[in-house]
RNA sequence: GCUCUCGUAGUUCAACGGAUAGAACGCAAGCUUGCGGAGCUUGUAAUCUGGGUUCGAUUCCCGGCGAGGGCACCA
């Protein structure tokens, strides 16, 4: 690994040097691929400690360093920096790894031996799949896939809000409109009417109070049984959802389970928990009720419950949680509050939030001014994509279809900072003209059918030691670094970028290769596309991203 | 009012205190009898504003302006 002989040897010089080496990564590598495959800005950040000029420091410590091995050459540019280009052969071995090590290629042990739960998508049963579900469910998804390839092991959990006021209406709406709790899409109209005549109507409101009541106690055996029949409905629908997404879920949490806990654990901390106005609350950055004055949980008991609930489930050094960034105030004094109850667990937890989608329009609603879900996005991009699937190579277009979708979707949420809000443009995320889920997928599609004909032609893929620097090995060896960089950070979209570039460079290098010209130098060429067909498929697994081999 | 995000090409996004602020779309000009043109090449264009810290600030700190979220019995 030149990396790492390249950082021994700068320590080794700091060394000799008697300058003290920073605590911090001193190697990165260059936005640019003309300032080299790897550098170091040691000199700028010590020259004031060593009383020399930046670009003097520089030269004492290339000086120093002499030849390192896999390093073909050493230059100072700039200010002060050291750039370090590696030999021919590094890229040879860096296409054999990445052809060889199928599922493996660019795994790190940063987190090896750790336990991580990932909480995430938290749709709540009787509503729609709302896009902020889609948005949780993608970041969740990729985060959880990340940490996987960090060598931790990683459970996924859903918490799902299965009692309460919306419950309430859905259930009250049901009954007035006399629809069944078997059908998904009647369950999404029922709660509309009910949230609708809640607002409307001062009438109906102690009737849907009611039934809240009776939701909790189970009291009423009509409630329960449209209740049951509802939830069981809701759930399996949303199965549909996370199979088609990609995701698999270990556990899952209700807030029917986690209310109880919840109360309890206010009730043992009088002295955390006050008194004021009938209510329990919590004084933090600002006050929030965890027991109403009605004696009901709210969310911030619950999610007390829910923790323990988790830790008990699963020993984890690490719990993340991935919701809306809406709720960031509110997590912040759930923490705060937990970390005087249960600190040794408050420290153990991890708030991610996302922003908020809209469309260039400004406002998410469809053009006949319903609200779009993430369900009905899903299903409009799906349409979509099945016109151009037709006319595909696919075995199933059905399938590809699908496949686009989700991919048109999730670049689009996963392409930027988590946190931030999302200007979501269908055309764009559909286009295949780059910066979308269908250009990275089209690229791996058309290197796995390349391979794959280099196999019918009997072209055995070989690597040409000598042949194997190009933009395209430069960028392929740091895949890893960008696997691990975005793992470290929490955040797919600085592999989502990486992704791109990579995508474009393969497409650029296609453009200008002749691939399977039957020449001397086929064999490698074949190894090289098949390294990136490694890289592509494993990326877009990353993100969570289906990886068709044919469209 | 208090508080949390955030403000970068025409648009949508990057940039771990460092090199010439990097892409994509758009726009302009080219490339095709192809191993998948659903592609490629070239050009175009930006750090909201005023201070401060620093050898060096898109990045850190303070003020202003602007956008969005949150602020007690919803989740």
């Amino acid at each position: 690994m030149p990396a790492q002989a390249i950082t021994e040897a700068l320590k080794r010089v700091l060394s000799d040097l008697n300058i003290a080496a920073p605590d911090e990564k001193v190697l990165e590598h260059p936005a640019e691929l003309e300032k080299g495959d790897y550098a170091t800005g040691i000199a700028l950040k010590l020259a004031k400690q060593a009383g020399m000029a930046p670009r003097a420091l520089a030269e004492k410590i290339v000086a120093g360093l002499g030849t390192i091995p896999g390093v073909a050459k050493i230059e100072i540019a700039g200010a002060g920096f050291v750039n370090f280009f590696l030999e021919s052969k590094v890229f040879a071995e860096t296409v054999d790894v990445a052809r060889s090590t199928v599922g493996k290629w660019g795994r790190n042990a940063d987190n090896a031996g750790k336990k991580f739960m990932v909480e995430y998508t938290d749709p709540n049963p009787f509503k729609e799949f709302h896009i902020g579900h889609l948005m949780s469910n993608a970041i969740g998804e990729s985060v959880a896939r990340l940490i996987e390839y960090t060598g931790a092991e990683v459970k996924r959990a859903n918490y799902q809000g299965d009692v309460g006021p919306h419950v309430a209406k859905a259930l009250w709406g049901l009954k007035k409109l006399a629809l069944s709790a078997s059908d998904s899409a009647a369950l999404g109209k029922a709660y509309a009417a009910g949230a609708g005549a809640y607002e409307s109507d001062a009438s109906v409101r102690p009737e849907i109070d009611a039934i809240n009541a009776k939701v909790y106690d189970r009291s009423d055996t009509e409630v329960n049984k449209l209740y049951d029949e509802g939830r069981k409905t809701s759930l399996a629908h949303f199965e549909e959802l996370y199979k088609m997404l990609g995701t698999k879920f270990d556990f899952y949490y209700f807030e029917s389970e986690t209310a109880s806990r919840g109360i309890d654990i206010v009730r043992q901390h009088p002295d955390v928990f006050v008194q004021s106005e009938g209510a329990v609350v919590y004084h933090g950055s600002h006050t929030r009720v965890f027991i109403t004055s009605k004696g009901l949980p709210t969310y911030e008991a619950k999610e007390l419950g829910l923790a323990e609930m988790k830790a008990a489930a699963w020993q984890f050094d690490k719990s993340i949680t991935v919701t809306a960034h809406e709720q960031s105030g509110y997590f912040e004094v759930v923490i705060a509050a937990m970390q005087q109850v249960q600190p040794e667990l408050a420290q153990k937890l991890k708030h991610i939030t996302h922003g908020m989608m809209r469309l260039p329009s400004g406002k998410m609603s469809s053009r006949t001014g319903d609200v779009i879900t993430g369900e009905s996005l899903l299903n409009d991009l799906i349409e979509q994509a099945k016109l151009r699937a037709q006319d595909s190579r696919a075995d199933d277009t059905k399938q590809l279809a699908q496949d686009v979708a989700v991919a048109a979707v999730k670049y689009q949420i996963l392409k930027q900072a988590s946190g931030r809000d999302i200007v979501f443009d269908r055309e764009r995320a559909l286009s295949l003209d780059g910066d979308s889920g269908p250009y990275l997928q089209y690229a791996h599609a058309r290197a796995h059918q390349l391979v794959e004909r280099a196999r019918t032609q009997s072209v055995e893929p070989e690597v040409d030691i000598n042949a194997a620097q190009s933009d395209l090995t430069r960028l392929l060896h740091r895949f890893p670094e960008a696997v691990a960089y975005a793992a470290k950070e929490l955040e797919p979209h600085l592999l989502t970028n990486y992704m791109l570039e990579f995508a474009s460079a393969f497409n650029s290098w296609y453009a200008q290769e002749h691939i399977l010209d039957g020449s001397a130098g086929s064999p490698h060429k074949v190894a090289v596309v098949d390294a990136v067909r490694a890289t592509l498929s494993t990326g877009l697994h990353l993100l969570g991203i289906p990886a068709p081999e044919k469209m």
